[in-house]
Parts: C-alpha cells; structure tokens; sequence
DNA sequence: ATCTATTTTTAGCCAAGGCTAAACTTTTTA
DNA sequence: TAAAAAGTTTAGCCTTGGCTAAAAATAGAT
C-alpha cells in the first residue's frame, strides 16, 4: 500500500505533466519546501514509479502513471459519489474528496462505481479514468482556444481554484451550459459570450481552465 | 488535527476501556509491540489526552474521551451511510468505516448525519455518539444475562468479528430479529433460542457479544 | 565568455511511529 | 517468602516525510 504522502505526489506529478516536472513546480503544487520534493522524487524513482533526472524534471513511468490514476479515478468517484447522494456544492467536494481518496478500498471503489453506473465524468465534467488505468480520450477544447460565432457546451470546470469555481458558478457556467463567444481581445486574450441571453466577459486565466465542445460534435 | 494512529489509539483505549487498559491488551488490539504502546501513551499522557500509570494501565481523560468518541461517531456514521446508500455486506462495513473515518471532516460528518436524518444506532445496532461527545445511555442487555422464556429483540451485534458475524447472519440474527431463550447451560454458559420458529444453539462467547431487549422495553 | 541569478540538490536535523533486545516491576507459584 | 514467569518499560535503532542552510548546477545577462 502507497502512503498518502507517495500517491499525492504521483497525483501531482500527473496533474502537472505530461511534460517533465520540475521539482520546483512540483513543490509548489504540495505545499512543501523543494528539498522535500528531491527526496520523493529520488525514493519514486528508486521504487520504479518515476523517473527523475537530476536538474531536468521528473515524469511518471507506466507504474507510476497507473497508479497515479488509479487516485484519480477514487477522486473523481467520489465527488460523483457525494455530489449524487449528499448534496455539497461544487467547492466543496475537490477537498472532501482529496482526503478521502487515500482511504478508498478496491472493493469499495468497486460498489461505489456500479451505484453510480460507472460514470465517465465528474461534476466538475472531468473524465473518470477506468479500473485498469485507461484514461478516455478527451476531444473538449479549450475554450481560450474555440471559434467565435459557434453554439459551444461547457464540458469542464476547475476543481481545486474555489474562487474562479465560485465565480463560473455565479454566472452560470458549468457542465451542460450553452454559450457563443461573440468576440476575442486581442491583447489580453479575455473573451465576450452570450450566455443565457446576457453578455459575459471572462478573463483569459478563466478561458484557460475551461473546456468545451462544439454544439453538435459528439 | 490528529494523525491516523492517535485517533486508532485513543479509540481502542474507549472500545477496552472505561476500566485501566493493559498496555498488552491495547498492543494486541492495535497490533503492535508492546514497547510501541508504551512510547504513544506516553506521548498521549503529554499531550494530555490519556492518564498513564507506569506498570498500571491507562485511561482517557475528558479530552481524550471527547476525540475517542468523535472517532467512534465518524466510525458509525460511515457505517449507516455506506449500508444505506451502497448496499454492502454488514461484514464489510466495519472494514471500510475503519479507513474512512479517520478522513472525514467536520463539515462532512454534519452532511452526513443530517443526510441521515441524525440516526442513534447504526447498522449494527451501536449506539452513535453525539456530535459533542455525548453517548447515548446503552440499557440494553447482554444476551447472555438475559432472562429466558421471554420474547427479547436483538439490538445489537459485534462489528469486528466477521466470521461470528457470518454465523449470526446465517442464522438471521441481526438488529430487530425476535427470539425466546429456551435453557442456559449452567456449566458452558450456552444457550438454547428459539427464533423464526427454529431452535438455535448459540454458544457463550456469541451471547456476550450480542445485546437485546425485552419486547415491551423502550 | 564570464558573472550573476535562479533552480536544484546535498547535508544534516527533527518528530512520529514502528521494531527488538535488555532491564525492570509485578504477579504467581512453589 | 523466594524464585520464576509474565508484563512493562527503557534504550537504541529504523523509515518516512518534513524542514533549513549550504553547495552545486543551470540559465540568463552583460
């Protein structure tokens, strides 16, 4: 059994790649001095899970990569899970769930997934990886990056920013919504859309975390 | 907040307790070396949760009392939670419970309870602590001290035996199932039940695990 | 191409929570 | 009541996962 300490790292590092991680970043992401993140990386990569290049970055190799999805899938279960039973906002549920990943049985995963019908997305419209650590291809798109004048469907919101999560949920945007950007500013990236028939702006640190799809793509 | 092992500690003191708990009664129910036990409570004593006499035993104070039963409520809520909404084995709750409770926040356990609508007793019939540490008066009996040729109700069964558990389920004693004691053997302590119109055998160290009360009783 | 700033790693420290082996109490038994 | 047995504590060690301060490597600027 990994500790808490070691899958919250994997979780991380896959929240942070693909790419290599540096060990900075990485520290950040958790809360620790980087020192602190070296050493892991070293114990990971010495237990095969990452590989580290001193200097360069780390990624996760397939057994790390594995694993780290396998707590993200317990993750994602969960909010589903307590968003579809309890009733908790949407802020609420990244935290809960992050504690309570760690202590989440295979069987129980197991129950919890067939209660739910074994969804592919969370609230938050993130995609649930598979039992065997498939992940499902994701064709949302940005929404900094879609077309101007195209009926779009908000596919996913952030989990961990409560701020911009409470500011999407003031103004509507969540998975399901319908929106047309009607225009994109060219220097700062922010966007304008028409949104349940009123205007929005949404500033570009907001357009990044966003994602859509087309009205009728699949 | 307190680690894992703290919360397992001081819930085994409260579960062997009230009496002075042998420092080889709570290694063995916690599985650890003796000497382990040893170095925590006196790092419990420190911190002013337990009262520890060298060569004695232990016991908790008001405060420890207090984070005991907070465990304990944690642990029970869980268990109602996770029987009512997945519906798993009364054997595998205990299990699941075990890991989950040391994960869940106040705010959470508030959900849950009133999810709940705030139940006194979970599914196995323990009574849930109150959200300030208040536990329920307990008037129930133990089967073995129970009076025979009167229709008594099972209220409680153990949690963490699975396999006394099993035999009880085989022979459909649980919370709520009617029954008559027919004759106590006075040499074994064994009893003779009848129950759903069958006569049971239950052996002694199952009746002192098992509680009722009288059918006109509260 | 060198000097400086940034990033990363190493070295050394700490607390928690385990362990075993040895020492010390307490209880039991002869 | 003394010797043996059982239970408990102490001493000393280990791993995990943090930290800070100092050293080393890389990247950036002149």
């Amino acid at each position: 059994m990994d500790s808490v300490a070691v899958e919250n790292y994997l979780k991380s590092i896959w929240e942070l790649g693909p790419n290599d991680v540096s060990t900075q970043n990485l520290a950040q992401h958790l809360n620790v001095a980087p020192a602190s993140a070296t050493k892991m990386l070293q114990r990971l990569t010495a237990r095969g899970l990452v590989s580290h290049i001193p200097y360069k970055g780390a990624s996760l190799t397939p057994e790390g990569q594995r694993k780290a999805l396998s707590v993200v899938r317990r993750h994602r279960l969960l909010e589903t899970f307590l968003a579809q039973t309890l009733d908790l906002g949407r802020e609420q549920l990244h935290d809960e769930a992050e504690r309570l990943e760690h202590a989440l049985s295979a069987d129980l995963e197991g129950a919890i997934a067939s209660y739910l019908g074994n969804p592919t997305r969370d609230p938050h419209g993130h995609p649930i990886p598979g039992p065997d650590g498939e992940f499902p291809t994701d064709t949302d798109l940005l929404l900094s990056e879609s077309p101007l004048n195209q009926r779009l469907i908000i596919r996913q919101v952030p989990d961990r920013n409560p701020e911009m999560l409470a500011w999407l949920e003031r103004n509507e945007i969540f998975p399901g919504t319908h929106l047309e950007l009607i225009s994109r500013d060219s220097f700062d990236g922010g966007l304008t859309a028409n949104l349940n028939d009123k205007t929005v702006h949404i500033v570009s640190s907001v357009a990044n975390e966003v994602h859509v799809s087309l009205e009728d793509g699949s």
